[in-house]
DNA sequence: CTCAACTGTATCTGTCAGATATATTGAGGG
DNA sequence: CCCTCAATATATCTGACAGATACAGTTGAG
């Protein structure tokens, strides 16, 4: 089936609990940010072909023309199934690293502004995650139901955290050959 | 201008030597992978339009029928105006942290697989990038011309390898964590 | 009451990877 | 000398995707 990704994300945000388009997006948005990304222009026309394939049923929702979209048994079967395929590898493209590996074109100074401004991101990102950690433990304090889902929740926070601790320590060893580089330069 | 960051890598891999679509893509391939990728499905379109802008050359290279595309000035002028632009954030798609986040689904045995798969990639990466380590520190022994430019590619390397380390770090907790789950559901 | 912010649906454009088609060349085997 | 296979090389098509944009109903603060 076509758009496989998207839909595969929607199936899945939806097994949470029946919600709207707009709700999907913003649950990807503020929980599955770290590692996930949906486009309203991707999210409606999912919906679209999965309500068409069966595998979803909209109600009316409280407001005006919203839609509330909840899975089918056979949604629930066939989100089963698109999980146990093998993940899609992601297309790598990290400009910064690119630029970098053509370094001697901007030169160490420039170098070492990107480097920078990628270890503020990495450490604003650890923030954002402890934020998120404390968050879902809360949660699973006040609804102890929720314990084992929190408990995976907790391991993709873990995943972005060892990928930004890397990424600062990385950018500061990368500062310090840049800092050398540099010095090398003005000899 | 459209396709800018294929564009961008494009010139990039021009102001090493000029060469043909195919070499482009092969270079891409062979020593920017970690970080970047590009398909010929970009690269002759994206050739097409710098020609037509100016930025680039062809002349007949050696096989009836290749072009081998080299930098004019304007061409270089312009890759440095990209390359001094902000890098263009990557979408995150995360499939394995996808299939986490909603882990209770899979269950705690099929996730362990996924996360234990996910290591055995990063300890690839990991030996993929000493071999490209011990490449780059053998070319530079060759050519001390190179010297600089090997600096900045060993600096892309070491981002990959922290990357990948604390990859197989995170797995490592998962895991145990999983197998804990599990233990708790067969209680 | 009004306006700004939020909720909600929907489409369009440009970017992109991967698959595919096609042709040439060089090396090795028969 | 010919055949086949792999590597080199150009080119296009399709479907997936993010981000921008448009539009409209709703709510709450001032």
């Amino acid at each position: 089936m076509a758009n496989s990704q998207t839909e595969l994300a929607v199936l899945a945000v939806l097994s949470i609990r029946p919600t709207t388009g707009y709700a999907i997006r913003e649950l990807v948005h503020e929980r599955l940010s770290a590692f996930w990304s949906e486009s309203f222009g991707q999210i409606y026309p999912a919906l679209a072909r999965l309500r068409e394939a069966g595998l979803i049923e909209v109600t009316p929702g409280e407001r005006t023309g919203s839609a509330l979209h909840s899975l089918t048994d056979a949604g629930r079967e066939h989100l089963l199934d698109m999980l146990s395929e093998p993940p899609v590898a992601a297309r790598p493209r990290n400009g910064v690293l690119l630029r970098l590996f053509f370094g001697d074109l901007l030169g160490p100074r420039a170098c070492a502004a990107l480097v920078q401004a990628a270890k503020e991101r990495s450490e604003r990102q650890l923030a954002d995650l402890a934020a998120a950690r404390a968050e879902v433990e809360a949660e699973r304090a006040a609804d102890p139901a929720d314990a084992t889902r929190t408990r995976y929740w907790l391991l993709t926070i873990a995943a972005g955290e060892h990928a930004a601790r890397a990424a600062i320590a990385w950018a500061d060893e990368a500062l310090a050959e840049l800092a050398d580089l540099e010095a090398g330069e003005n000899r």
